[in-house]
DNA sequence: GCGATTATTGGCACTCACTGCCACTAAAGA
DNA sequence: TCTTTAGTGGCAGTGAGTGCCAATAATCGC
């Protein structure tokens, strides 16, 4: 039997595709992250959010199940960047050393824009409660992401304990150094603070074996 | 200068102690849990939950400033558990010998019921998003007071990066192993697997030196 | 081009989480 | 008992988020 379903002959107006979809979170995620920046989460409204955007509120609901998901688009573009790093891990070389030569924080083929952007995000969850459980919820389901590529190197089922842990110690280690950088580009990202990130990434992976 | 505050002179009712508005939050977080288990968190109105604790809404909502939160006072006991035992990490020992020595988990002085009681709303934060997210928060909360003890143990700061990303990666490694006894623990708690817990715990900690 | 068909949008009303305000009661000391 | 301070409950209000339906947009067969 195929596994692919069984090609219905499509009538009416199609579906809007994936990609579209999440250029419209993105765009939206945008107008929200200024907004709370601007003025607190608390006092910007899903109707300010929606207008800024230019769509109807009943839309933006339809977008996004609550506000503090606009965070998500933005948080997932750097959690993504990483994971892709990762999956190109080749199999002979140490992860620390994998990462020195490929990843090239926060996001390879991002504008400035979307760099800072992305730091003003981390930047809001430090402050914001609400901000940073979305944040957080986020990275655990990028942990399942990390598991896959490490069960796949090491041959150990995807929810084997040992490969959940070392993803999300992984993850652990990711988290600290993002708020550190983002603490640390307060104003002005420049390359430098970027190349400081993945060395002390390197550095804090090193350090964890260190749990006497 | 004294660093107490000047002694005010008391007058009119005194306010309520620390212990007992903790124990009449873990109350509350009793009844609610069972709510949140029979019928779903969406379905549990915070009416509802006051009216099960025997206190109106509106001071239902003083004790918590939203419906999820009611799941932190049994958390929290379980966290701090594993804190108090880091506490007392004697400084000779091996973080792992010192866990299987002294980790008698999840709670020391706690009933059998509060036990299951714990275990049931982690079972519960695996399916509910929301609670998902208040105990992740929670625990991140509690990786600054693993800082603390790490901190005092190296000497090292305790905002030191290798202190944050070492507290991160044992929250982590509790984080999963935790998740997991909960799901094994279905129906029915034995200590054997309270103590595979704890081997469980031991082990991982291990594995993330394993990190290559 | 014209309908028929399906997807998306926007508007409206509604529920409910949560807050501010105020009157009331409880627990102290004078 | 009077005064003072803290906690409680009720009531009204805001705003997040949802269900429902009418309107529009995009596609196909003709």
């Amino acid at each position: 039997m195929t596994d692919v379903v069984t090609e219905k002959p499509r009538r009416g107006r199609p579906p809007v595709s994936d990609e579209q979809r999440q250029r419209q979170r993105l765009e939206i995620s945008r107008h929200a992250v200024r907004l709370f920046a601007g003025q607190g989460v608390a006092a910007t409204s899903g109707e300010q959010i929606a207008q800024a955007a230019g769509v109807s509120e009943r839309t933006f609901w339809r977008y996004f199940p609550h506000k503090e998901a606009c965070v998500e688009p933005l948080l997932t573009k750097m959690v993504s960047a990483f994971c892709e790093v990762l999956r190109a891990w080749p199999a002979e070389l140490e992860l620390i050393d994998h990462l020195r030569e490929a990843y090239r924080p926060l996001l390879d083929g991002a504008s400035d824009e979307d760099i800072e952007a992305v730091l003003e995000v981390v930047r809001l969850t430090q402050h914001e409660p609400a901000l940073r459980a979305a944040y957080l919820t986020l990275r655990e389901r990028a942990e399942h992401t990390l598991a896959e590529v490490l069960a796949e190197r090491t041959g150990l089922p995807q929810d084997a304990i040992e490969i959940r842990v070392q993803a999300a110690a992984i993850s652990a280690v990711l988290k600290v150094a993002t708020d550190d950088v983002a603490r640390a580009t307060g104003k002005g990202v420049t390359r430098d603070m970027l190349d400081l990130h993945r060395e002390q990434i390197a550095n804090s992976l090193r350090g964890l074996s260190q749990l006497r």
